[in-house]
DNA sequence: AATGAATGAGGCTTCATTCAT
DNA sequence: AATGAATGAAGCCTCATTCAT
């Protein structure tokens, strides 16, 4: 201990970011509008005023909270296309996999519904997470699909409308889990949904067999 | 006036469903939280006082507004599958086609969204949704489903599973419409969208041909 | 009391400018920003979202307070100036005079502190302020000067520096008198200290007699 | 560094100094109420606490701004007036321009605007001014005005009012120029003001000439 | 039954002040 | 002596809810 950072200091460059990990669990439980920042403030165990040390506004620590956590896969997910050799159903499978193992089997797994949430009274936010989530995931998608096209393992399709259709499912999962699964008595296990999907996508995607 | 019911009376009667109207398209445009009694009160033509006349409250209003709009929609649906005869995938077309003709292009396409935001700030309404709209679509496509696999139509598959993909990307469309689709620039039409996941499930729901 | 208007109502239509009456002598008393409009609200004997059923935020609020207060006073002089007849001197009298009584005297005679006091974090107010009443007044004064020396009663000046040298000694005495003022022993009585300036002006202000 | 005082010590004994200008330069630019202390310590190029080592509060911080500030510049002019011969006019000019370059041209000119804008919430500054600046800067026009009626220059007259209306324009130039001035698209110049109210003190002050 | 004026609790944000280092 | 992270008390504004008419 002696070599390190001091620990006063370490504590400051932590802090941001136990701020945003404390502001996504309750935007995630109440919405963006529902969550007051003494809220937040308690759950990071420091008091209100501190927050704006950090953040200008409820909206900023929003952003924060989406560049911590969504950006950061995405930037991952690009990576792995870009080195991926083999087949194109092969890439959606590790896509896959990437997406489930850095967000939806964690707490960011809830982002989805905050935002479809929110989207209409935060214009701002909605904005902000289209330019830097959506857009950049359904252009890595449609690039997929192309090139599963090009490749002729795919029939030919309306590609724009197809990322919109092979994402929707895997959206919804974690949507569904942060709002109305709570209702449901036998859920569906993610595993056999994510699987039925790929399944789904696998024969029916690929050019028709003779 | 002297036969009928005098038509201050009947008025009178329909208020509560003036109200509900008034309040679901407030919900569906701008969320529960967000909406003001205000709003509701002037786009019914009412006072906000009056508004407390026939709820007792704001959620009150809200359980009213779920209760009107949303059940009705699923009787004709059942119907449709009861006296369908014919292939199973024509069975899901004209289903499809019902949920458009009667949700997908109607203000009501904005509940699904409305009911996502808001379900975990308001279990009980999450319940009462899920209930009377959710179980009962998905027992009636999951005995499609079924009815596909028993005739040698479709492939063996996980019902249950495959119900929640089949309906994810048709409920992501109305979602979706109503939050984050502001921020496309090109947005894909739904014809588009519905048709490419209909060419999704029938190539991929068929049993494997030699 | 049977045929006046029903007190309800005329309550109603008087709220604002009970309200406006409030406010003036708290912004005069402790400034525009100081002010805090729960005590506007306890002075004017109403809860804090009272205000608000008025007023749409504190600046509209001032707004009110000026157009009230000031813009007739300087309405009726232009009237006056226009109807004149006789020497410019004599106009001049007829102004500060009318000054005296709608500003002077009445509690309005704070705002020229207030505006002095604000102007500079609060340029919205100084602009409207600025547009609403000292152009009138600028105006309104330059014209006198104008006519005096056209007539031959004054000795040619630049107008727009003699509009504010004249101007200054008036603004002074109620600035000072919601300022400093209450730090002196023996104030100078405002007669004697406008009949000091009249008299200045008098004798400065005609063409040398020889 | 063997027979000076030590750098460091004559920077620790100068602090409270230095950041009294700094704070004098903002609370001119703002006001009082409106300047943050982070804006003070930024500008003065501490740390905000480090203001807290030599001022007990803002208040205080206010008070040594105000000693400062403004003391030092009536003894020049007392020493002028006492040096003087000749016309009690040319008295009257030497005393502006000793005002002009040490006061109205300086960043002291904010001063009096700040005054007047606080006095009323801070009364012990309020009289603290009064006592050391206001009170002796009267005296010396008195005198002199008293001069020029004892010589025969001027008129008799009453001569506390006659103070009161010969500073005020001056007083008004400097306060207009730090807050109204700003929404005025063409302002008079400071010289030709000056000039005009000379000139109306020349003319209007001296005995009437048959 | 209907109105709409009035309320007051609650949220975001700011900033003078404190205190551990 | 100096720092700067942390605090918490206010202030403006919103809006669901109440109640006199």
């Amino acid at each position: 201990m002696s070599h390190s950072t001091p620990p006063r200091k370490r504590r400051k460059e932590a802090r941001p970011s136990e701020l945003a990990a404390a502001a996504l669990s309750l935007f995630v439980e109440k919405g963006f509008a529902a969550t007051r920042l003494d809220d937040v403030a308690q759950r990071a165990g420091v008091s209100k005023g501190t927050l704006y040390l950090y953040f200008d506004s409820k909206e900023a620590l929003f952003k924060r909270v989406i560049q911590e956590g969504v950006v950061p896969v995405l930037i991952e997910a690009e990576s792995i296309a870009l080195k991926h050799e083999g087949s194109t159903i092969l890439l959606l499978e590790k896509l896959l996999a990437n997406w489930w193992s850095g967000i939806g089997e964690t707490p960011y797994a809830g982002i989805p519904k905050l935002m479809v949430a929110e989207a209409s009274n935060f214009p701002e936010l909605a904005k902000f997470y289209h330019e830097h989530v959506i857009r950049r995931g359904k252009a890595l998608l449609a690039a997929a699909l192309a090139r599963g096209v090009a490749s002729g393992e795919f029939a030919p399709m309306n590609i724009e409308a197809a990322v919109d259709v092979v994402i929707a499912p895997i959206l919804m999962l974690v949507i569904w889990h942060h709002s109305l699964a709570c209702c449901e008595s036998n859920p569906v296990d993610p595993k056999d949904y994510l699987a039925t999907h790929l399944k789904l996508l696998g024969t029916g995607l690929v050019a028709t067999r003779v």
